[in-house]
DNA sequence: GTGAAAGCGCTAACAG
DNA sequence: CTGTTAGCGCTTTCAC
């Protein structure tokens, strides 16, 4: 694979002139055809470890996750993905959901010897004695769903679009409207639980609804875990709408509320959160959090903090989207139809 | 960041010994200990750069998929990181998702730049250019679910899976029997639709059971394709069994077998392929196919590459399992229920 | 705008 | 087993 030199020879020029060509420094038009022309003739692609050893940039970020294998994740990851490699930065990953010492090894080693240039992490919940190892790292953290303090973050609002997903549920006549969430399984990971479980509580309390804790059942972000949440609730205290925390839940809902007989929305108005790419097929009503542009958001921001070290840690949330779909109408109102 | 003379002053030693130490090279017990502890009491972790330079090393390696956002491929990816943290590799994704020129661009740059010591690349179909720039890297490739000549591969027996899925059906007393599968949206991207295609023409033709190609009907690998496809099966031309090309397209066939008010197993036997975390919620019979498993037998086929610069290409099956469950019955076979 | 030269921090011969 | 030394292939002053 040619290097810099053989670049040089054939451009006419020093490899200094052909290394600030190539990275967009003084060099003047001809100059910079000469040595486009002769890089691109050679297929020469620069040695990212000299290139990082000199420059003290790699080129690569770190993306940390709680979990890989959930829609949520991934699709951070395509959101983040298309803009970093758009700018040349490649992603290692760094997934938190292995062993707990593929955890510690991750922090003690793979981010310590620097070969990235900033991180992004998603809905983690960090050991104090982490988040020093992150700060000592010196380099530019973006997080996603905030849990780290005095770093960029991108987010949603988790509290308002809980209030909304309720009102939703409240404006079309219901009274009974029972949420699950929160689980624990996730705790840890996750803090979004409670937030989401506090907008339900608000919006009910401004409606000027009772108070009433068997109508939340915890559950996992899955559908298995909504499935059965939701079946306990049916079974013990039947609401007439569900607000689920995530769609995945909703979905799993909406499963139980079939098993027993029960029509939605006729009988069960169903709510989620997501627009999981599930939503659409089981014609769930959704608030959209549009994980996408959150990891395009993140994604941009710690470009914005690698061209400009100093800047303020800044604060992106994203918009959530009303979905109406089939899931929810008034109560006994059986005009609608899922799918 | 302390550096690697730091520890040399700190152990008494040169900063020769202190690679040596660090990377298990000739060293006296007593040398390394010193140095351990010296590296250890300055928190000192190897530049990754130096070292790559240096070494030619990155301790880095690509995983390349068409997708990530499928239980395959990020099971796939938990089994490859698991073993390969261990061995203290990091691993960045190359993801061909996206748009056509995010493609090109890692082809053209990200793989070149030499940031990685190897490569895993999951069920992709690459162009001819591509796969020269894959060979002309001249570093080792292990294919997952095979479509690259000459490197080490792992894979699961497609048509035999089929087969046996097949034969599960027949065995049961089945004569119509329906394969849906082999869509096209991801014709490009995997090549086993065929293989299973195959597979349960090859059973039923063993089985004497006539050839009727109305019994086949395309999908794609998701749930809602799986519907679809089902849906259509069932009014035209309704089997007593589906075999699905996957858990996912299964559970779509499950959910339309429902919607059309048939009882699975009673009035139609469904399996699957793939053990998908879902399976076991829907009470889905399936032919499990460890991806976390081939994960790590991938892993572990780079790895020896990596140690072993001159080893013959190599090839390992996983073997797939039967998990019977309740989705398959003997026609018209009403004892078993779905959840 | 361009070239010469000094590293970046480490590994790998080569001696001893 | 250990120290000395020569790079690895670039980027970045510093002059010109």
């Amino acid at each position: 694979m040619a290097d810099i030199v053989e670049v040089a020879q054939r451009a006419g020029v020093s490899i200094a002139t052909v290394s600030r060509a190539l990275n967009g420094k003084s060099a003047s038009a001809e100059t910079r055809r000469r040595v486009l022309q002769a890089a691109q003739e050679l297929g020469y692609v620069v040695s990212s470890s000299a290139s990082s050893l000199a420059s003290g940039r790699t080129k690569n970020i770190g993306f940390m996750v709680p979990f890989i294998d959930r829609w949520y994740f991934t699709t951070l990851l395509r959101g983040i993905e298309a803009v970093l490699l758009e700018h040349g930065y490649d992603v290692t990953l760094y997934n938190l959901q292995g062993h707990e010492e593929q955890r510690e090894k991750i922090f003690a080693t793979s981010l310590r010897r620097s070969s990235v240039d900033g991180l992004i992490a998603a809905s983690i919940e960090l050991a104090p004695h982490e988040i020093r190892t992150l700060q000592d790292l010196g380099k530019p953290v973006v997080s996603v769903g905030g849990t780290i303090d005095s770093v960029s973050t991108v987010d949603v609002d988790n509290f308002h679009i809980s209030r909304l997903a309720t009102e939703h549920l409240i404006s079309l006549g219901h009274t009974r409207i029972a949420h699950v969430g929160s689980g624990s399984a996730l705790g840890s990971a996750f803090r979004l639980g409670d937030t989401r479980y506090d907008g339900w509580q608000s919006a009910l309390a401004e409606a000027g609804l009772a108070h009433d804790e068997t109508l939340f059942r915890e559950a996992d972000f899955d559908i298995e875990s909504g499935y059965r949440a939701t079946k306990f609730l049916l079974a013990h205290n039947r609401p007439s709408a569900i607000f689920a925390a995530s769609d995945e839940v909703a979905i799993g809902s909406l499963l139980a509320a079939r098993d027993l007989g029960l029509r939605v929305p006729a009988d069960l108005s169903i709510i989620g959160i997501d627009d999981h790419h599930l939503a659409d097929f089981f014609g769930l009503t959704t608030i959209a959090q549009f994980p996408e542009m959150q990891g395009q958001a993140a994604a941009d921001l710690l470009l914005a903090t690698l061209e400009n070290p100093g800047i303020e840690p800044q604060h992106r949330t994203i918009a959530p989207e009303f979905v109406v779909r089939a899931s929810t109408a008034r109560p006994h109102d059986g005009e609608f139809e899922r799918i």
